[in-house]
DNA sequence: CGACGCTTTGACTATACTCAACCCGTGTGG
DNA sequence: CCACACGGGTTGAGTATAGTCAAAGCGTCG
């Protein structure tokens, strides 16, 4: 879907690899027909970021959706009392500033790329004229932000109700996926960022691990890679 | 906005004054074109639920979208490990089923009846034509999914770095609100669904309670009624 | 009145945070 | 090449916040 049969691609002569691989990559955006495409990409605007680098931080007024098409975003929110909360990682395809593109054009979170990141921003008001055109790729963007409606709802009543060991061994079990080409897992970020993810401490993630280990329900390898012994005992925790 | 001026109220017969109410509540659906308003009230379906009724539960596949038009509604969610949280509650003009609309179609949640309980219903189906046809709707869905999703997160990250005295403290000043009109707020629930919603139990509820009130931030009046003394040190805890 | 559910209080427990020390792997500079 | 600093990770000891269990007070509704 990243080529058009009616059009030959050379008749974007102003857009280059890197922002057709941005279009392409986002769910919301597949299936689209031609025309869509093209005028999706005419209002897209490739940036990069290098390590380190703040993206959009609270406070900062919003006016575009960034969408990753290479690298690594820390999402991350400061709570009032000032404790800074890992809310997730984006990787290429994903987005973000979606938020307050419509209600509170005020960012609360913060975005930072982790590592040399490139994404493709759209401008509130251009994103809007599409998806007041093209209704079907609004409904998409409903959908998706149903999914991370819910995906919020659960995340909070998880950390409302259940203690660390539930979530972490919740959470193990997520990344091992459904997929279960291989019981052994590689953490996608480091144990520091991981006790954020799941609202706890370094400390007590360390030593949840261990218990979890000693339960003989995991097998921690090395600093990033578990080995999943007992996914279903996990899963009943 | 209830009634057109380029059509009679009386052209549509078939539909009851309820209707009218329920769909002119709902924010979403204000300041629409005659047009729109006749063909949405067209698709919605009222249903009434006596109090305790439950309008659908975890499981239940989703196919509407239920529109509160009177009455209250316990929007609850069950952990993992069983226990019940108070996510919302559903006054008149609110919405529920919306998120299962797009993504996935399954329930999570519980929506039971606190009382006597009047809502408009609209299928799914309806529902995704009205937004295809009138972009400008699903805007506003957009812009309430998003307020909605924004909530979400605070909320997530407020159980996951705050204590229960600082979230109580902040729900005290929220229920009293801008409008500074009186000091003294009525709690909208009981203390048990209060304690529920705030992520916490009965006992630890009503000892921070008494420990607002001995630092001298409030003063207990009755059981629902209390008196904000010092709205900006709540704040600030 | 009596039953029921909400609320409060007390005593105990447990989970998880804090603080501090130490270990380890990596990258830097002498 | 080694010394060192740095950040992440682990471990231990002490503390605190909040959950559990139990009992009793209170309000309301048949």
């Amino acid at each position: 879907m990243t080529h058009c049969t009616t059009h030959d691609h050379q008749t974007h002569p102003d857009l280059d690899h890197d922002e057709t691989a941005c279009v392409s990559l986002v769910p919301i955006f597949n299936h689209l027909e031609c025309d869509q495409m093209e005028e999706i990409m005419r209002v897209t605007h490739p940036v990069t970021f290098s390590k380190g680098q703040t993206i959009y931080q609270a406070g900062d007024r919003s006016d575009s959706l960034y969408i990753v098409s290479e690298g690594k975003i820390r999402i991350t929110r400061m709570s009032e009392s000032g404790k800074e909360q890992l809310l997730r990682l984006l990787l290429p395809g994903h987005f973000a500033g979606e938020l307050s593109l419509f209600s509170e054009s005020i960012h609360e979170d913060y975005a930072i790329a982790m590592e040399q990141t490139s994404v493709c921003t759209i401008h509130r008001t251009e994103f809007q004229d599409i998806l007041l055109k093209y209704p079907s790729i609004a409904m998409k963007v409903l959908a998706e932000f149903s999914k991370r409606l819910e995906q919020s709802e659960r995340q909070a009543a998880r950390v409302a109700t259940e203690s660390v060991e539930t979530r972490l061994a919740h959470y193990l079990v997520e990344v091992l996926g459904t997929a279960h080409t291989s019981l052994v897992i590689e953490l996608p970020m480091t144990k520091k960022d991981l006790a954020s993810y799941l609202a706890t401490t370094p400390e007590t993630l360390s030593r949840r691990l261990s218990d979890l280990e000693a339960q003989g329900f995991i097998r921690l390898i090395s600093n990033r890679k578990i080995k999943i012994l007992d996914p279903d005992g996990l899963m009943q925790l």
